[in-house]
RNA sequence: GGCUCUGUAGCUCAGUUGGUAGAGCGAACGACUGAAAAUCGUUAGGUCACCGGAUCGAUGCCGGUCGGAGCCA
């Protein structure tokens, strides 16, 4: 009976979702099972394909895709929420002797499977609350605010990070109780994982991710979020902030040339992989592997199968 | 060919009534506990196009050289 985790990891563009698939084949080859779990919290709208560089039907080679095409656009997608899906379905699946494999960039989706840690207390009409402050005080106020409140939380929180204090505020307020405020040194395994990393070479990756935009271009991001606008693209509070989805309605409204939408997208792309790289590299469970290696899949396969005893 | 404008950080530009310079974006690094494809922080980059003049002192004034833009012919 096999109750092992599996998470692939890394910046997006470097290839987690083939090494994925290639580690379910190996699995597979040697007589286990296994499935994948989808941890992009992108992925998880039905109808963004081009834009989050979904693999298609015939690339998943029937192998099972878990948390894809969950949510529609309208949904607001959460980590905690996340945290309370996914954790029943890995459970479920090494019930049933299926290996899950995680695989996905969402830095703190993933940490909140993989990390022993409970998300604090959330009150929507507080937070509304905290939110238009914020909007008319700015940030220092909100920070003096949780300094009255918790000296300690506002000390690990800049005064310019106002999303962050107006949080702080809504968890001491709620629970009474200081915040911490910061994620802890070494992090609790919630159960045991071998999380492995693939990540290139910078330079070789911010072209890649150039690439790959330009691409996702070619094959028709445009038209496919002209036809997300009457399913209310433009109001889901987290798939309107998807990166390349609201270059191109810029696009369609004509606030972007196409030039201007590719060249911002490329841009939010490469800062967003650095920032994963950043969240990533301080994770020491990370066996990080390089995608411009050859033997990059018998290295995952050789990892896999120590974990697994195959 | 003549006239006018222009040349400042990788990019777009601000600025100094003469005392060797800033912003946004980008880059590198970092933080991150219910929007995380979010929200932020730190740092590194400039012989202020080049040559000469006047000045105690020039990126700034004067002259010239070389680029760029526009107008007139």
């Amino acid at each position: 009976m096999q109750n092992k985790l599996i998470a692939v990891v890394g910046p997006t563009g470097a290839g987690k979702s083939d090494l994925g698939l290639a580690i379910v084949d190996h699995i597979l080859a040697a007589g286990g099972k296994a499935e994948i779990v989808n941890s992009d919290s992108m992925q998880f709208y039905r109808g963004m394909d081009i834009g989050t560089a979904k693999q298609s039907m015939a690339e998943r080679r029937g192998i099972k895709h878990h948390l894809i095409d969950w949510l529609e656009i309208t949904d607001e997608s959460t980590a905690a929420e996340y945290q309370a899906v996914a954790r029943p379905l890995i459970t479920d699946l090494q019930g049933q002797g299926i290996t899950p494999v995680l695989v996905g960039g969402s830095m703190l989706y993933i940490a909140a499977v993989l990390n022993n840690f409970e998300f604090p207390a959330r009150d929507a009409e507080l937070r509304l609350q905290l939110e238009s402050d914020l909007e008319e005080h700015g940030p220092h106020e909100m920070h003096r605010r949780l300094k009255a409140l918790d000296p300690i939380a506002a000390s690990r929180i800049v005064p310019e990070n106002g999303r962050r204090s107006v949080r702080a505020i809504e968890i001491v307020t709620l629970t009474g109780e200081p915040f911490a405020a910061a994620l802890p040194d070494e992090p609790e395994d919630w159960q045991p994982v071998l999380e492995i990393g693939v990540n290139g070479l910078r330079e070789d990756l911010v072209q890649r991710l150039e690439k790959r935009v330009h691409k996702m271009w070619d094959l028709g991001l445009v038209e496919e979020a002209r036809s997300l606008i009457p399913f209310g693209i433009r109001e889901g509070k987290t798939s309107s902030r998807a990166i390349g989805y609201s270059q191109a309605l810029a696009q369609i409204d004509g606030v972007m040339t196409q030039d201007e939408a590719i060249a911002d997208t490329v841009r939010l792309t490469q800062k967003y992989a650095r920032r994963q790289m950043s969240w990533f590299r301080r994770d020491n469970r990370i066996q990080w592997l390089d995608y411009q290696d050859q033997t990059m899949n018998s290295k995952a396969a050789n990892l896999v199968s120590q974990w697994l005893g195959l």
